[in-house]
DNA sequence: GGAAATCAAGAGCAGTGCTCTCGTAAGTGT
DNA sequence: ACACTTACGAGAGCACTGCTCTTGATTTCC
């Protein structure tokens, strides 16, 4: 098994999972995840609703699947822009993934939404989702990693109470950049997060117009804030 | 009409309108929006499902009332931070309001999402709402306004190409602030915003430990980025 | 007092997620 | 090649949802 010369089985297996994703996905995109319906996409795809759940055993399951999809959508998106930036400078390179993720969001908002909108009960992040998840946080380090290793990184100052927590954050993910710096990176992570979803949901309406021009100054502060210069 | 003395009827259907939102509000900070249901407010209050619609005409009719509560439930803790700490220093009192909004948050994590979450379909923000969502805003205006008028407050600069935009918002909300501190404020707005959702929807999880210190911290430097000190 | 508006209740429609059963087809071991 | 096990699609059905329409009673207003 895991090989290319696998039974029909397996393979019609695989291409019916897909269509489902794909039929989903599009669903999602069109009328976002609170109208996905399973009897709708088995209906579009000709089968009946319960063969469906040979497939994807609850609806939850079927939109976790989709949650993974976009957390690598945008991972790949931020990625492809550090990587197309890779020789500028560490602020412009900044600035491309924050721009690059926030295209994705614009392009992609009922994938925003349901990857970054409210899963509050709790939690319930499903393991298989915390990698993917984390692609746009390393691209952030990968870029004030290269910064580091550049002259391109100012040092910053913490008060005292968060250095701990700054110590288990950076030996936790990036072991080799100053606490500071790694603690600043996060803050700014989650402000980017605010940023995009202000302007995503709605509550930038009748405030900010020129949001384009907005969204890069902010993100150029926020990298300065960082460190980056 | 409009005054105390109100037929029987004006007076139940008041009373009734009320307990509706109340058992709905119950439902939706014990479960979700997503798991609000017409049916079960109705049961509850022991009234056939039908008889509801005379009081709200969609479940989205309903939903919205429960939003206008929360943001004004949400700016009341901002104004009454604000107030509390009138006679303290900028930064002092604007971090007072962010961790009040936090506090908020935290305590009311369905509301919350329910107005900060994902209403991503195109828009559809009913003009009712937005009064009472400006009121975070406005409470975060006031306290850079006060230290605006005292020696608080630092001059800002900011890139030409962002200029016009600043003026503008400063003309729309702040005409007696400066255009880079009104522009700076709305992005540290979205900034708060994108801390409090992280740690909310659990973005933080196994990444941020001592969320009240961090928060603290970063919500400081975010003053510092509008000019308070 | 009578006309008009308001209301609760019930039945009903179309839709949902999900479960269970049943006959059939595909893969597996001997 | 035969029997056995597993995977699968189809259908019926359950409990639930938002919402509409009709019916009969109650309240309000002229």
């Amino acid at each position: 098994m895991s090989s290319i010369a696998q039974g029909a089985r397996a393979r019609a297996r695989n291409e019916i999972t897909a269509a489902i994703k794909e039929e989903a996905r599009r669903q999602l995109a069109a009328q976002g995840a609170a109208r996905l319906s399973l009897r709708a996409v088995a209906r579009e795809l000709g089968m009946v609703s319960s063969a469906l759940y040979r497939y994807f055993p609850s609806r939850d399951d079927l939109l976790t699947a989709l949650i993974v999809d976009a957390y690598n959508s945008l991972g790949e998106a931020a990625e492809a822009a550090a990587d197309a930036s890779a020789d500028a400078e560490p602020l412009v390179r900044w600035t491309a993934v924050c721009e690059a993720v926030r295209r994705w969001a614009l392009a992609h908002p009922h994938e925003y939404a349901l990857i970054y909108g409210s899963p509050v009960p709790g939690y319930e992040a499903p393991e298989t989702t915390i990698p993917a998840a984390a692609r746009v946080g390393k691209t952030l380090i990968g870029v004030v990693r290269a910064a580091h290793r550049g002259p391109g990184l100012a040092l910053l100052n913490l008060p005292g109470e968060l250095r701990p927590e700054a110590e288990r954050m950076a030996a936790d993910f990036a072991p080799d950049l100053p606490p500071e710096t790694v603690a600043a990176l996060v803050a700014a992570w989650a402000q980017l997060y605010g940023l995009v979803g202000f302007e995503l949901f709605g509550q930038f309406h009748r405030v900010v117009e020129d949001r384009e021009a907005f969204f890069r100054h902010a993100v150029t502060r926020l990298a300065q804030g960082v460190g980056l210069h």
